[in-house]
RNA sequence: GGUGAUGUAGCUCAGUCGGUUAGAGCGAUGGAUUCAUAACCCAUAGGUCGGUGGUUCAAUUCCACCCAUCACCA
């Protein structure tokens, strides 16, 4: 029976460059959509960039740019980094179309209509120099619980409080340094703590093989005891200025970007089904017969699992079949850190020259259908590479060609089909197919790379170099290569989904039409004839993969900070951390050890004269006592902040080995610390200033 | 802080619904071989199954606590 296939993965977030960690689930899903497709199923896989939100608008005005602009050209980045991998959506998409607006209205419509949206006017914080709403997550200030300075508007990292922006001491906004106020507006809520909802997702949620078993518990710590009114409601709704869809009955106020993102994956399918004569509803419409997949990772399983399913159902559209979630990627058993070099983008990946099959084949080989966390370990990478596909797998094709060409013009003679090899092959089949089926990859691989070692043996055991020098053993020689070139024929369609380019090329090797599933019950017909070898892979040296990871140590200082995934909600975070490093002018990049932070020699310093300098626009004249080490004239820049005759008797910070430098004004002598805003949205220069105690002189470290 | 997941050979991972000698691949070592991008084949070594206690005739497997890593606490 065939069946009818829906597929997306996440919608990868529009502001920044696809890296490994995003890779694990378009290589995940492309896997598995392309074993459906070999198996004759009609399965679609659809995806898009999400492309709403502040963050977007935020990054799109600092580059200078309108934010149409920035989503046309990462879309355009997205989309060569996922085919540069191979991954084969029948459509990659946008969440900013016409599809996607008409879905977004057509569902808030029909969920206003159900009584499941409320309106509630809700206090927040508003910049008033930039005039805009601050989501929490750009809202900075004091932690309410412990006091910590510069913390973000959801909790505290320096005591782990939770809270929210209101609750912060002496707030700032993140986007322009200005104090925010609190001004009322109207938002709109999807009322998830509605009966229907509640009632609905716990049935939807327990459904049999709905989720994985750990996602359908973390739902039942979300969704509590019966009884236990955990959920709440959803705001929906942002003020403008936003980047988004405006809500058609609501001037002035626009969808959440989490509202409209899912939404994303109906607009990408109604794009194709225009494109490919499709029937959007037989799809999405309440009776569908049709199967519908979300993969995902586990960070954003509370959207799809929680808002998404309780909006579609009373929408009256039919909901996900199943949602897989899976984990995140760590490199080298730690998150991906850019001062390390190991996050790592798909971009740079391919530009380096190395082979996308090689990472679809390792994550292959790591991934099950769990919610784990898999690792790249990039010395395992290189080995099991190396060994499973060169060593092992192309080696067979490799070690049989050679003499079929050369002896007999490249024609076949019969398999023999009762082969222990191929019987073993033969045998697996049906369990390597589940494997594939229930995304338990690792398995599979475990199994075929079992079979490659026996094709391996099998050959070994023949001994086809020896036939060839015996006179008289070709009919021998012919048949053992034969079964050489069909086992190995057999194990490229098994590795297909994994490995797409590699197959086309045995494919091509083979003189063959594309493979499908069943080709692995036939075998090649006596008297076909092949094209001679061509190196079908390489190996991945360690100098490729070492000059990877040069490639983006400390390259990326533009982007958010690492993180696994990103998507619009965590993306506000980062966005803000940026935002926040751009203020104090620059990122944290690369490490430096003890020994060379020691190299600077950080003296407590005491301010016994300080002068304005006649003729300079910037500078002040100090000099410094440092105690034993005596006194040091010094000229800072900081003539705009401070008033000379005011800094004379402070303690403050000076580098007191800084080469001296001879300056207009006569020698400087080292260097006092201040803070300042190199990006120039927060005015002022912050003299630093040690507790009460310090003496002159001082070692600070 | 609370909750959950993970922690098994140098590396990556299986496995044990408690039961005689804990498995695989890679790597290492030795051997064999030379068809194959020095690949392949055979063999050997290597683990107090995160730590400490407990339950049991018996625990790596169950329980408690601890440590480490990760995640969630919307």
């Amino acid at each position: 029976m065939t069946r009818q296939i829906l597929v997306t993965s996440a919608l990868p977030y529009a502001n920044g460059a696809i890296h490994l960690g995003h890779l694990v689930e378009y290589i995940q899903t492309d896997i598995w959509v392309r074993f459906q497709k070999m198996r004759g199923h009609q399965c679609w896989y659809v995806c898009a960039d999400d492309t709403h939100g502040t963050p977007i608008m935020l990054r799109a005005e600092s580059e200078g740019i309108t934010p149409e602009a920035l989503i046309e050209r990462v879309h355009g980045e997205h989309t060569r980094d996922f085919a540069g991998f191979h991954v084969g959506f029948d459509n990659y998409y946008t969440t900013h179309s016409e599809e996607t607006r008409s879905c977004a209205n057509e569902l808030y419509a029909r969920l206003r209509a159900a009584d499941l949206i409320e309106t509630r006017v809700i206090e927040q914080y508003y910049d008033p120099l930039k005039q805009m709403f601050l989501p929490d997550r750009y809202i900075k200030g004091e932690c309410p619980k412990c006091g910590a300075a510069d913390q973000y508007g959801d909790n505290c990292e320096s005591c782990g409080a939770a809270y929210t922006a209101n609750e912060l001491k002496n707030p700032y906004s993140a986007v322009s340094g200005a104090k925010p106020e609190l001004r009322q507006s109207e938002h709109y809520f999807f009322k998830l703590s509605d009966r229907r909802c509640q009632g609905f997702l716990r049935r939807w949620t327990q459904g049999e093989g709905r989720l994985q078993s750990e996602a359908a518990n973390k739902l039942q710590e979300w969704l509590g005891e019966v009884g236990e009114n955990k959920l709440t409601d959803w705001d929906i709704s942002r003020e403008a200025p936003y980047f988004g869809f405006e809500i058609p009955d609501a001037p002035g106020k626009y969808f959440y970007v989490w509202l409209d993102a899912p939404i994303g994956y109906m607009g990408a399918f109604k794009n194709l089904c225009a494109r490919e004569g499709l029937d959007f509803d037989a799809y999405w419409g309440p009776d569908s017969t049709a199967e519908l997949y979300h993969f995902i990772g586990k960070d954003i399983l509370y959207f799809h699992a929680l808002f998404w399913p309780a909006e579609l159902q009373h929408a009256g559209y039919r909901t996900p079949t199943k949602v897989f979630a899976h984990g995140f990627l760590t490199v080298d058993g730690a998150k991906m850190s850019k001062s390390r070099g190991t996050f790592i983008t798909a971009e740079s990946y391919l530009a380096q020259g190395l082979d996308p099959e090689w990472l679809r084949y390792y994550y292959a080989a790591k991934l099950s259908s769990s919610m784990e966390d898999i690792d790249l370990n990039l010395d395992d990478f290189i080995a099991r590479v190396n060994a499973d596909l060169v060593g092992k797998f192309v080696n067979i094709a490799s070690r049989a060609a050679g003499f079929v060409v050369k002896r007999f013009s490249g024609q076949l003679c019969p398999c023999d089909e009762s082969l222990p090899a191929i019987q073993a092959i033969r045998s697996r089949l049906v369990v390597i197919a589940d494997h594939y089926e229930a995304r338990e990859f690792s398995k599979a691989i475990r199994e075929i790379m079992a079979l490659t070692d026996l094709a391996n043996q099998y050959v070994d055991s023949v001994k086809p170099w020896e036939l060839a020098r015996q006179e008289g053993r070709e009919n021998e020689l012919q048949a053992v290569c034969t079964n050489a070139l069909n086992l190995f024929r057999l194990l490229a369609i098994l590795l297909k989904p994994v490995l797409p380019a590699l197959s086309a090329k045995a494919e091509a090797f083979l003189k063959v039409a594309p493979f499908v599933w069943d080709d692995a019950e036939s075998v090649l017909a006596a008297g076909h004839a092949i094209n001679p070898y061509k190196h079908l892979l390489t190996r991945v040296e360690k100098k490729q993969v070492d000059a990877l990871v040069e490639a983006n140590r400390d390259s990326l200082a533009a982007v958010p900070p690492p993180a696994p995934q990103k998507h619009a909600e965590q993306q506000e975070k980062a966005a803000a951390v940026a935002v926040a490093q751009a203020a104090v002018g620059a990122d944290a990049g690369p490490h430096i050890g003890i020994d060379q932070f020691l190299s600077v020699d950080l003296r407590i310093a005491r301010i016994v004269e300080a002068t304005q300098v006649e003729g300079a626009d910037k500078l002040v004249r100090l000099v410094l006592d440092i105690g034993p080490l005596g006194t040091r004239q010094v000229f800072a820049g900081i003539k705009a902040a401070y008033e000379p005759s005011a800094l004379v008797g402070r303690m403050t910070v000076m580098v007191a080995n800084l080469a001296p430098r001879k300056m207009k004004f006569g020698l400087s002598e080292g260097m006092v610390l201040a803070a300042s805003d190199g990006g120039g949205q927060t005015p002022g220069i912050f003299l630093l200033a040690p507790d009460a105690g310090a003496q002159a002189g001082m070692r600070v470290k």
